[in-house]
DNA sequence: CATTACCTTAAGATTACCTTAAGATAATAG
DNA sequence: CTATTATCTTAAGGTAATCTTAAGGTAATG
């Protein structure tokens, strides 16, 4: 679990960093608004811990540009700010809980947990005739289990996690390659032609659907 | 959105279930614990408010007792026990958020609707009788679907999306075609047309019309 | 009635994707 | 440590969908 830390109290940042890593996260920090801006741009973070003031971006408008694009990484506001008004103003963009200075570590601790609590995704993905069991990696079709290689099964999970979404070639490439930034290559349209051979799926049918200039969605 | 309140203390019970009634939500109430965990097994509450102290099964047990079966629906405490342990046995306990008495109620709104953001109400874009979804990239006429390429559903799209304001054909050119000057083209005539047959539009009909001199405008 | 803007169609250009194969890399066994 | 194998990535040719251009027709405007 990667926690991303915005704090320009370098005491503070110390004192986050070490409890955090402790309990066994990794953790990034950075004390400006704007660099912590760029990094959620290039990477996904599991959680993100906020200060509101910050040097160049403040944490409000911080958290406001982060939820343009993404609606759902949990953002934890942690800040000296404490009136009523101010905890509605932070929650209403987008934040997902608001803790104010001083906290107790071990709440902190404990309300950074709630967010990790229901990640456990169920164990067996279906996609019409397709199950795909995590735990014991592995993929069936109608019954036939079906070799897939790492990729092909990342890939492949990847598509079925976000059934019913498109899923764009960008975010696949984060997804599943780590590639964070614009970048041409093809590799999806040779892992995705194997996995429709391997699979048996023809491009019409429809579980897996090309989304041309965009990427690709399966359904059922 | 249906919210079970399990409170014993009458008069904050009719302060939240009026507040909480007045903001859309559908409210079920009851006095104490042993009926609180009949009720959630019964029935399916898309959030939980607790007290702490309650007849029969006090609220921390109650809170175990729902997540032995159900760990996802939110359970929210709000509760005058307000030391830090006690916050942190409520979350260990399985609640997802800890709001302490006395509370304003502005505040708990949005603590609530935290926990509703993210209950992704596909984004649909609608125009009349067509659904644009924007997450399956589909366009629906009359709950039928109807196939359009990518810059036709992008030039819809942006149309839908500036719905009753008029579109130049400037503004038209550089939101789909990133076209940024004057440019001498019928690209936008070319798509119009398309969009239109496949959505059996006819001219005179307004859901798209024509501003002779200007650019488009859509309107139900 | 002349002019202008828009509609419509079709053909050529372009782009995105599919497919295959070969070279690079990583994992595994000898 | 090297050989072998499996897997991943790059590259390139083919194909089909999509986009753009262009040109003739039609409706609106003054």
């Amino acid at each position: 679990m990667h926690i991303l830390i915005v704090e320009d109290e370098a005491g503070i940042v110390q004192f986050l960093k070490q409890g955090l890593e402790e309990e066994g996260y990794e953790i990034t920090t950075t004390s400006d608004g704007l660099a912590g801006f760029e990094l959620t741009q290039k990477q996904k973070f599991d959680l993100i811990l906020l200060d509101w003031m910050l040097p160049k971006i403040n944490g409000l408008d911080l958290c406001k540009a982060i939820r343009i694009k993404d609606t759902t990484t949990p953002i934890l506001f942690l800040t000296a700010k404490d009136t009523v008004l101010e905890t509605i103003e932070g929650l209403k963009a987008g934040a997902n809980d608001y803790i104010k200075k001083p906290f107790s570590f071990e709440e902190l601790i404990e309300r950074i947990k709630i967010h990790f609590r229901n990640q456990n995704t169920p164990e067996i993905l279906t996609l019409g005739t397709i199950k795909i069991n995590l735990a014991q990696h592995t993929v069936c079709t109608n019954g036939i289990e079906v070799s897939l290689t790492q990729r092909e099964f990342d890939l492949l999970t990847y598509l079925v996690k976000n059934k019913g979404n498109v899923c764009t070639r960008n975010q696949i490439l984060q997804a599943v390659w780590q590639i964070n930034f614009e970048y041409d290559t093809s590799v999806i349209d040779v892992f995705m032609n194997a996995i429709r051979k391997k699979l048996n799926l023809k491009i019409e049918e429809d579980y897996i659907k090309t989304i041309r200039g965009i990427g690709y969605i399966a359904n059922d």
